[in-house]
DNA sequence: ACCTTCTTCAACTAATTGGTTGAATGAAGG
DNA sequence: CCTTCATTCAACCAATTAGTTGAAGAAGGT
């Protein structure tokens, strides 16, 4: 119902499903094989299965009777973005923010001892 | 109450908390100034605001009347670390495979066309 | 003191979530 | 066919969530 971006992190706040995907990363496990580590009821670990495969993590096989569970690493690659641009533009403003107090800093000594003393050139 | 990388993902999976996030990049802002895009009442922006603050991902503080958010960007890193670790075990599992898959191709090769070709080193 | 502005607290509601148990499906293997 | 193994569907429950409205708190302006 939600984007898809609001489901991988929805799927990803839990620490079961995270532990699920840790664990996907190294093979491919069945959803048996997946329950093993936990103490709650298959059904809920399929349950969960369910919900990252709707955020696209994950994708099921069919293999005889079981159902392979894989781990689609592509979907990384969307919250990755989402973050990485605004980690930029939130660092690129602490810059300019540092620049700034760099600079107050600067007019500050200047009025403060060396009144004489010429500008270092302009804010990038 | 659950783990902070928990309580982040689950920040960041509400479009309209992202969204805040986003502006957040580019300066502070109060409270009043981050719910007016938004139709819904400004008790929900405070709640919406609580969450993100729960995470870690803004702070308030105060000046007069006014509470501006502030943007931590420092609690990305958490989720980029997390994401990265993952991802890249995911990649490397994905080359050994391809590796495995080489070899076979080449075993094919090998067997339905030149049989006397000799094997090339081992996986890693 | 009083009024206005900005923000949060409290109580309530509807929808969603994570869990349960019991029954149903699907594919092998006698 | 009948059984067994692996998995899912269905119905239910408790806790949480995202929203609402109404009242309260905190800081200035007059």
């Amino acid at each position: 119902m939600a984007d898809q971006l609001s489901r991988v992190f929805a799927a990803l706040a839990d620490p079961t499903r995270r532990d699920m995907v840790a664990r996907l990363t190294e093979a491919d496990h069945t959803v048996n094989d997946l329950a093993a580590p936990y103490d709650v009821s298959l059904q809920a670990v399929s349950k969960h299965l369910k919900v990252l495969e709707d955020a696209g993590l994950v994708t099921r096989t069919r293999e005889a009777q079981r159902r392979p569970v894989h781990l689609e690493a592509e979907v990384f690659d969307l919250m990755t973005k989402w973050i990485e641009r605004y980690r930029r533009q939130a660092e690129e403003r602490y810059s300019r923010l540092d620049a700034v107090l760099a600079r107050m800093q600067d007019d500050d000594d200047r009025t403060a001892t060396t009144p004489t003393q010429q500008q270092e050139g302009t804010a990038s």
